[in-house]
RNA sequence: GUGGCCGUAGAUCAGCUGGUAGAUCACCGGAUUGUGGCUCCGGUUGUCGCGGGUUCGAAUCCCGUCGGUCACCCCA
């Protein structure tokens, strides 16, 4: 073990036990996605570097100090920070919008951030998000959210808040930084140094910052509900309504902002309020990116998407995975009973059951053992007395009982064991 | 990127104010010439994260570095 090559920081393993977790999670996620009639849409991990700049946007840290970007061929890459861009970019190259009035898209699958790794939080990480292309809402809005809600509670995460905001349509985004700054730049001196310099990268995250000196300024800032549009405000008000009449508990908190550029109108978050989660307590983004798929060249076309971190949500919910051990543990004792176990395997595996063959020797104790230890149902016991006389010894081991079966009844006897429960 | 804490067998950790490493679990074998979950016995495993320094001697002290973790930053 001289010399080991260690994993990049910030980069995991997810090693089988983990997996199991991670499969119950997803499937979870596709099934609640499948009822609300999105479909899955897989786009590259690779984009221009170009994408995300004019997407997500200059200034945000992502583009500005995040991104894993490197020079191919004089092309500059980046690896997917996010899972929108992408995917508005696919919708747009396809041209989805003359194929169908509205595309609800589904993906998942690893992003990639150089951020200072922490709990629930990685280089490489996993989000699973939904867009949908073409409906204006605020209907489709509240469907969402309201989704996003129910999924956690499939998960068993019930502890969570729900952030509502409008960031305005087009014009009022502008409209409110200006206003903001108007307002700061006289209080400048009383602000932390990170949000000096946000005053001019990114007025709009000085919001949320959690400096004392921040929230002594911005306490009585102007909000940007006070500054969007008539229009914007009748969206946000039926998002309201609807959310309202579903039941689905909501706080309205005008000081959200999100890190990406493209959102307008509708901005939500979910956070969890478990202690596990710590600092890295978002599980959920969303918002409505109305601009978005003609700013990449498509044509006018309402949006709306969120991504959920797939790492927190593990943190934060109870879903069991599903077993995934063998059922049948075949001990052969013996060269003669090694070939035979092999070929008998293999004709439990082409019956659908899940075997497995201790193919390295050993005490038949300590087979068993193994066999007890892997949670498997039955073992299967073949030496030299049970090729002679053409049989398996077949043992339930939750029962304790054990018998003789015929070579030839074998697969039948265990197939019916393994759904019915006891061997008799 | 900034600051705090941590880094010892596969896993969880002990090792006090410096004298070249231990427990538990796991794993392997045995206690009935071929029968498991409990019990008992035995056994394997470590460049004490890495590099340098102080010292007769360092897992133990100092510096650096890498990794993890917590808070900030940011975000999923």
């Amino acid at each position: 073990m001289s010399r080991a090559i260690s994993a990049v920081k910030g980069m995991n393993d997810l090693l089988p036990t983990d997996v199991a977790r991670w499969r119950a999670l997803e499937s979870t996620i596709r099934e609640v996605v499948r009822l609300h009639g999105y479909r899955e849409i897989r786009v590259p991990v690779i984009e221009h570097t170009q994408l995300y700049v004019r997407s997500v946007g200059e200034g945000t840290d992502i583009v500005d100090k995040e991104m894993y970007s490197f020079v191919f061929h004089d092309e500059p890459m980046t690896v997917r920070p996010e899972g929108t861009a992408g995917v508005v970019r696919a919708y747009v190259e396809h041209g989805l919008h003359a194929k169908e009035p509205v595309s609800r898209l589904y993906y998942e699958g690893p992003m990639f951030r150089g951020e200072r790794p922490a709990r629930g939080r990685y280089g490489q990480f996993y989000q699973a998000g939904c867009e949908v292309f073409g409906d204006p809402g605020p209907l489709v809005d509240a469907e969402m959210i309201d989704m996003i809600v129910g999924l956690l509670r499939r998960l068993g995460i019930t502890d969570v808040e729900v952030l509502l905001n409008s960031l305005g349509g087009k014009g009022t985004k502008a409209r409110y930084r200006e206003r903001l700054v108007e307002y700061l730049e006289p209080h400048k001196d009383a602000l932390s140094e990170d949000s000096k310099r946000r005053l001019t990268t990114n007025p709009l995250r000085i919001l949320d910052s959690k400096d004392p000196r921040d929230q002594k300024v911005i306490a009585s800032a102007p909000s940007v509900l006070d500054v969007i549009g008539d229009d914007d405000r009748a969206h946000f008000d039926g998002l309201r309504r609807h959310l309202d009449k579903l039941g689905t508990p909501y706080t309205v908190e005008p000081r959200l902002v999100r890190g990406l550029d493209y959102y307008s109108r509708t901005l939500f978050e979910v956070r969890g309020r478990g202690g596990e989660l710590g600092a890295q307590n978002t599980l959920v983004g969303g918002g409505r990116y109305d601009g978005l798929v003609e700013e990449l060249g498509g044509p006018p076309t309402p949006a709306i998407g969120f991504a959920a971190g797939l790492e927190r949500l593990l943190l934060a919910t109870s879903v069991a995975p599903a077993k995934d051990q063998p059922e049948v543990f075949v001990a052969p004792l013996g060269e003669r009973a090694m070939g035979e176990a092999l070929a008998l395997a293999r004709e439990l595996r082409e019956a659908g059951v899940p075997t497995l063959v201790e193919g390295r020797g050993g005490s038949l104790k300590s087979m068993l053992r193994r066999a007890n230890a892997l949670g498997s149902t039955i073992a299967m016991v073949i030496g030299d007395g049970e090729v002679d006389r053409g049989v398996v010894q077949l043992k339930d081991l939750a029962a304790h009982a054990q018998r003789d079966v015929p070579r030839a009844e074998v697969v039948s006897a265990v197939t019916e064991a393994v759904r019915g429960g006891s061997t008799g």
